[in-house]
DNA sequence: AAACTAATGCGATATAATTGCATTAATGAC
DNA sequence: GTCATTAATGCAATTATATCGCATTAGTTT
């Protein structure tokens, strides 16, 4: 199935762009100018992680944010890195850190959903 | 405020003692015996976590898993522990692997909270 | 310009979790 | 054992997140 491009698309990549941090779909719809459809804007959200254009972590708020993938060169973050919600500014950020365990062989890990909560460094 | 001993208080108990898993409210419900009101169970869970005695996951499914607190002892979980949710046997088990990281001092980190979806030891 | 169908908007729906309030029952004092 | 205090509970309503069906819109290709 072929991708259209529209507006809806081209806003909502924008805006996590622009803020480079996770966002939720709330967070996203508020930011942006134009009206989407609530609905629409989680289609939205699923398609990108589908194509591997986003991510999506779940925090411990239980809502589900999205951000960049961003390809490995400089100022990278790993393939599995560490998430970290600030309670103040209440904005989800990808922190450069990678995710490291080791578990049985028996085990199939097909995710891993890291995330840190407190006060980030802009807010302490 | 004095806790009070209640007959679901120790069901809540008792079905986490036996499984020594990770439990949702709702695979909580349904393992007692007795009937205790959605509520209720809610609210024994977070009174536990307040108190210490259990603390509380949250996967990638968006739902709030709760498992009891393992002192140190032999068999122990390290205070911050990765967890493991299977796709198979829908359980959610803690793994006696401790969550390491480092990130800049200004972050003040409060809460862990790091799951790892697959299949399990047991489905594999 | 026309055809195809991906994408959208709207409303309804599913699920998780919490809250207000009246009632029940565990605990301590007597 | 009885009574008083109030923690704990049940029930219904509510909040919030996310998804789904379906009719309509609009991007893309020919």
């Amino acid at each position: 199935m072929k991708r259209r491009n529209t507006p809806t698309k081209e806003a909502v990549l924008d805006v996590l762009a622009k803020t480079g941090k996770a966002m939720s779909q709330d967070a996203i719809e508020q930011k942006i100018d134009i009206d989407i459809n609530r609905a629409t804007i989680y289609r939205i959200l699923n398609r990108f992680c589908n194509d591997g254009v986003l991510h999506r972590v779940v925090a411990e708020d239980g809502k589900q944010y999205f951000a960049l993938c961003v390809k490995c060169d400089e100022n990278q973050k790993p393939l599995h890195h560490f998430h970290f919600r600030c309670i103040k500014c209440e904005t989800i950020e990808c922190l450069p850190v990678e995710v490291n365990f080791s578990i049985p062989d028996e085990y199939l890990v097909e995710n891993v959903n890291c995330v840190l909560t407190g006060t980030c460094k802009e807010c302490s």
